[in-house]
DNA sequence: TGGTCCCGAGAAAACGTTTGCCCACCCCAG
DNA sequence: CTGGGGTGGGCAAACGTTTTCTCGGGACCA
């Protein structure tokens, strides 16, 4: 990834005269300690707490700066201190209700730890992942990795060599950073015997991208359930990438399927929503006829019709636990200890497995 | 907002030791100089391109960058240009699907033009949006802000004295800063001309909080048909905020109100959805016995039971544009002229207000 | 051939902050 | 009264980059 200078200038006139006049700065720590009669070294001092000394001075310097409206200039600071206090939030797409709801969780906690965040949602595979690491390097102290696939290991690996990492969504430990994953295994466990349990024995299950581990940890617990149930019971995959689009074209494969299914399994929440739309255009009747799951447990799943039964994912708790160990890892300076953090899931039973719709507000 | 340093240190235990170990810097530019043999002004005015000169030199830099993986300190760079190369988002609150939708086309633009988002999403007051603006100052060359309400415009226009600003969803004129508007009146307009049409008669309306511009322009121009509609036509509303539990809130007062409705318009999708759920708990039929109507066209609203009649934003292209505004007044370097951009929306009708659902995924 | 101009490239200053080192002062004890 | 320890606070270097000023050399024209 060769350097690249900010483009200020719009793409399609590239040769626009340079801006001309740069903002304004506010005022300096110098404009603060002549305003004080102090110098710029007890002015740094005393805002960073690390002075011990006469209260007045304190008192009269922080008095100073809040009147001036000073803060200090960050990269100044970043230079001398070799520190940014911001970190690199790297997302693979920004799509739908997960990624508001995680970005909350992290926001929330970088918030109350007066740090900044990075915000990049344009890599979907490797390289850019390494180009969007790239080009933030030198501006933050870490990154918060959202996996784009399993293929990133040597990305992530290289990475974690030079600031600390956390990655959510695959197993990193070979990398040689902490990771945080959901317990997809429980959770398609949770369906699957829920399924059963409620006499389905049809099962169909719509999967996630192959590249995904949350998407094949899914897939792979359903079909374990399924490997030791009763003879009688029959699973049939049909692919998916977690999009509308894929969700539609999986949906309406399955109704032209020969074999009559009476449960669907959609590996997240969106495509079963979508699956629920194709399937009441079908005038197929859920639960009764067929029953139908979902994974995540978007803030809307439980206001469909009928409401549907997903497993409850705690993103923005899984956005905050990430930002945590991010925090602690730069503090320690440690270059990111390999771990495993796995976030617990439940099933929400609802309408669309279970006939009484009562429960709508579970 | 006094200034607070940056607190590595996990709040718990605020008397840890500082972090001794600052990540490791990569090669500076002098480092490619030496190993270029010329000087560092060389090096830096080759690899931003003000650099005519000779093309043996020229080559062999770039190619010592690139091997060396250089990366300038931005912190340093920022010192002496007095450019960041990153703007400020700062975003009331990230909930739903609209803020995923706004961010990615925020981030579609920012990342062609090489720029970097600092995001912040925890200002629901004027005083929390002059906090988090005082936070990143000095980090960016520019704010982006999605109004928190109406009451804001003090800190927008002091914000906007000192560095470019853009404003979504309030009309900034009066401060001094470039606004974008979603139509909210040709919407709403929309949507009521087409309930009366269908032969609806008695409306419900579930508004947003009145502390938002778009909410109280949806609200206006939805009582403004109503006001030349026929006599024998009504119109009641009931008070939400957008979010969901006041939309659940608002569905139940409108069931138990005296007055039989037979059409509610939820002033965003969210409630919308509510409400579609709310009345299939109560047994009314949708569109027959009710037709409903939201705003947004959120990407779940046609894959909705029924779908759902909505006024499509088209939000991506939103943040699109904002960024658009955004980066060219950086770059002219003026204190971004006042002016207002209206965002078109068009009605998409649906199975919540139209009998056949044929139309499903129109 | 001599003068002029241009072009490539280096030296050095400046940006705002932190921090190690040092000094001066004060207080207290001997 | 003097010496020592402790403390408040100043000086100056350093961080990595851009940019202005400068100079040397080569080309071109008369």
């Amino acid at each position: 990834m060769p350097y690249r200078p900010p483009q200020y200038t719009p793409a399609d006139n590239p040769t626009a005269a340079p801006p001309p006049i740069p903002h304004a700065l506010g005022p300096t720590i110098t404009d603060v300690a002549r305003e004080c009669g102090v110098s710029a070294a007890t002015v740094s001092r005393i805002l960073n707490g690390q002075h011990r000394g006469d209260p007045t001075t304190r008192g009269r310097v922080q008095a100073t700066a809040l009147r001036l409206g000073y803060v200090p200039h960050s990269g100044a600071r970043s230079l001398v201190t070799r520190r940014t206090g911001a970190l690199g939030i790297l997302l693979p797409d920004l799509f739908g209700e997960f990624f508001s709801e995680f970005l909350r969780g992290i926001d929330d906690v970088s918030h109350e730890a007066g740090i900044h965040l990075l915000v990049t949602s344009t890599h979907a595979d490797p390289e850019q992942l390494r180009a969007a690491a790239a080009a933030v390097r030198g501006r933050v102290d870490g990154y918060l990795i959202v996996a784009p696939g399993n293929r990133a290991n040597a990305v992530i690996t290289s990475l974690a060599e030079q600031l600390p990492v956390v990655v959510v969504g695959i197993d990193a430990r070979a990398c040689g950073a902490p990771s945080l994953m959901i317990d997809n295994a429980a959770g398609a466990t949770a369906v699957a015997e829920h399924a059963l349990a409620r006499g389905y024995r049809h099962l169909a299950m719509i999967t996630g991208p192959e590249t995904n581990e949350d998407a094949v940890a899914r897939r792979d617990a359903f079909r374990a359930v399924f490997a030791r149930a009763e003879p009688d019971v029959t699973l049939t995959e049909f692919a998916g990438d977690f999009s509308q689009d894929s969700g539609w074209n999986a949906a309406h494969t399955m109704l032209a399927h020969p074999r009559r299914f009476d449960f669907v399994f959609a590996c997240n929440d969106t495509m079963a929503t979508i699956a629920l739309s194709v399937l009441r255009d079908a005038g197929i009747r859920v639960p009764e006829n067929m029953g139908v799951a979902g994974f995540d447990d978007l803030p809307m799943a439980r206001f469909l019709t009928p409401p549907l039964t997903t497993v409850h994912v705690p993103i923005e708790e899984l956005g905050r636990r990430a930002m945590r160990t991010l925090i602690d890892c730069v503090v320690r300076g440690a270059p990111s200890r390999s771990s495993v953090e796995l976030i617990p899931t439940t099933l929400a039973i609802r309408g669309s497995t279970v006939p009484d719709t009562r429960r709508a507000r579970s």
